[in-house]
DNA sequence: TTGTAGGCGTTATCAG
DNA sequence: CTGATAACGCCTACAA
């Protein structure tokens, strides 16, 4: 039995009612009291009215434990991230959540803190809690992932997003981090830059390494000729930004614009131009990447690409959702890409229309 | 009956193993089984490794909505925020999370959008969900809390974090925030300043009546007047603090330091007090207020103060897990309030001893 | 030390 | 349209 307090405190916890209770009162099957409840078809509406308005006087509430034990399904989704904090996680989960409660659905959330073993832990308990979904962005260390077999096996649905398991044969939601590094790199060339550097991240990460090509790509189409002099490989610190801007400006002929693969790679970039006496934007342009808080309180305002942190949450559910929905029958795993969003700001504009640049961009969903 | 797929995909689905199939392969009953998995005392050692084997061997994953619906209580707990957004409430979540984990408990979230309806919503959902305890900051549009009685008429574990319902009749966790004006205030004293300006934030609410008055403690302690030409009302908006460092700057005898009620006011008061062409700290010292991540890269960086996210969630955790093991025993509810940390950096130093000032200031735990 | 049996609250199935 | 009944998977008093 349920342990019932032996002490009675000021104020005596009240035992939730159950279907049970407003049957005995209204005299009827409990049958009646859940169909009504859940507007079966096979109801008197004279009948459903009673209940309802009993279950109103006594502050019913349904009891999803039992519900979902029995139907063998939770109405939560489950959530695993490596952290939630910056920019980015929190707002992918503010999305998820969003968009979730509205379908009906809670949200279970749980940080791997960037390591295998406990994303393989927090598998289990998601599992054990019989939610009706999964979300996943990977842990850095997690390379292999055999762990999400056990999810596929049980059929439950899973889906992938910004980190995630690349093939297809799994469902993913992602940034489409060419097409970041191509518009950027296209808005430089149409503010009459014409030698772009490049501050390249990890080119292990795929981001980095897609965001380089989406330079490379923007370059070749341009007519210009690729030259590894003005690409810089680093972390994306600060301080490797200024680093980076040192050896750039030192070359015989340096660059007039740098694309760089984060913000505050770009910042650190932007900082040492100015402590060389530089002007921004006019002796050298700078874009950045992330849309990071700072972007807009920098002087000037930094040029930077918008991740869709929101809407990436807003799509994961909305493929999580369509799997569930088809419930055990094959559906084929899908990729979603996201437009990034390029947003022009004084750091990179140089010609006279940066509204009309601007808007040119803008994009919105990939279906 | 629990839906069985009726078209087997590629992968056909498998139905998790219950204690009842352990059994079965066993020949012996579940409470066996039961005892041997929750290593109950009274079971042999013999036994208990052989259902342990073979749980491992078939992967066995106990059904947590079954053992919470026969408990009555899950190991779930519910959080309500207004959003999950910017850079206090996920820091929040983060440390519940870390902290809830920890313990055995995961956690579900939900935000109330600054909206009591759906705060109230939320609250039902969490009831329903059987959860263990909530944790709960509260709605802008709050101002009714009576939907929180059926929390406590359940006897379920309930404590507030930073917006809370004021009294002594509940379990909250806040941040002294009288305390961050007052040692703010007695740094920029101890930097000699001595007209030392406030950007006060509304004072209907709570935080930024503290703040001001921890300001107005330290100038009095130091046997300075107050003088209230010298605190501005305003939103926290970096235009308003420029707006502000306007206005003080015209004074017939201007302030040597501003403290700012928020960090985006007190950076509008840094950029307008150099538009003006007043060097910070050296004609003007300023500091703000929550410990902004941009904070790091203003120039210079900018004195502040760290709200101490983290240890929040992890207080109000252990404050609720508190509430969870009295376990309906009468528990006299507790207010923490954590110590604010001032970050002491180049935008209000002027004297030369930098290190020895921040250390004196810096903080942790109240009891 | 082990087994038996009943029940947590809900829902699906089958029969009236 | 309504009702009786049997699960869902786990836990625990009580009995052996």
């Amino acid at each position: 039995m349920a342990p019932r307090k032996k002490q009675a405190p000021a104020q005596i916890p009240t035992t939730p009612v159950s279907m049970a209770d407003l049957a005995r009162e209204l005299g009827v099957s409990m049958t009646t009291i859940s169909r009504a409840l859940s507007d079966h078809h096979s109801i008197g509406p004279a009948m459903k009215q009673k209940v309802l308005k009993l279950a109103k006087k006594y502050n019913y509430q349904p009891n999803r434990l039992a519900s979902a034990l029995r139907k063998g399904k939770s109405q939560l989704i489950g959530i695993i991230v490596p952290y939630i904090e910056g920019r980015f996680f929190p707002s992918v989960v503010h999305g998820i959540e969003t968009a979730a409660s509205k379908a009906g659905y809670n949200v279970i959330i749980c940080q791997s803190n960037e390591d295998v073993a406990q994303e393989r832990r927090n598998l289990e308990i998601l599992l054990s809690a019989q939610v009706a979904g999964i979300l996943v962005s990977l842990s850095r260390t997690t390379l292999d992932v055999r762990h999400f077999e056990k999810v596929r096996s049980r059929g439950l649905p899973l889906v992938f997003f910004d980190r995630i398991v690349e093939g297809d044969n799994v469902n993913a939601v992602v940034l489409n981090d060419q097409e970041g590094g191509y518009v950027s790199t296209r808005h430089l060339l149409s503010q009459g830059c014409r030698r772009i550097a490049h501050l390249a991240g990890p080119q292990h990460l795929n981001i980095y390494k897609n965001r380089r090509q989406g330079y490379l790509d923007a370059l070749r189409e341009a007519g210009i000729a690729e030259d590894e002099s003005l690409i810089y490989y680093a972390d994306m610190s600060q301080e490797q930004g200024s680093a980076a801007m040192r050896q750039l400006l030192a070359l015989p002929e340096p660059p007039d614009a740098v694309f760089a693969a984060g913000d505050y790679g770009a910042l650190g970039a932007m900082q040492e131009a100015r402590r060389q006496g530089l002007r921004v934007p006019q002796d050298v342009a700078i874009a950045g990447f992330s849309n990071e808080t700072f972007t807009l309180i920098t002087e000037p305002a930094m040029t930077t690409i918008d991740q869709r942190c929101e809407e990436m949450g807003q799509a994961a559910v909305r493929l999580l959702l369509e799997v569930i929905a088809a419930d055990g029958a094959l559906f084929t795993p899908r990729q979603v890409a996201l437009r990034p969003e390029l947003l022009v700001r004084n750091s990179s504009v140089r010609q006279p229309e940066p509204a009309l640049v601007a808007k040119s961009f803008t994009s919105s969903f990939v279906p």
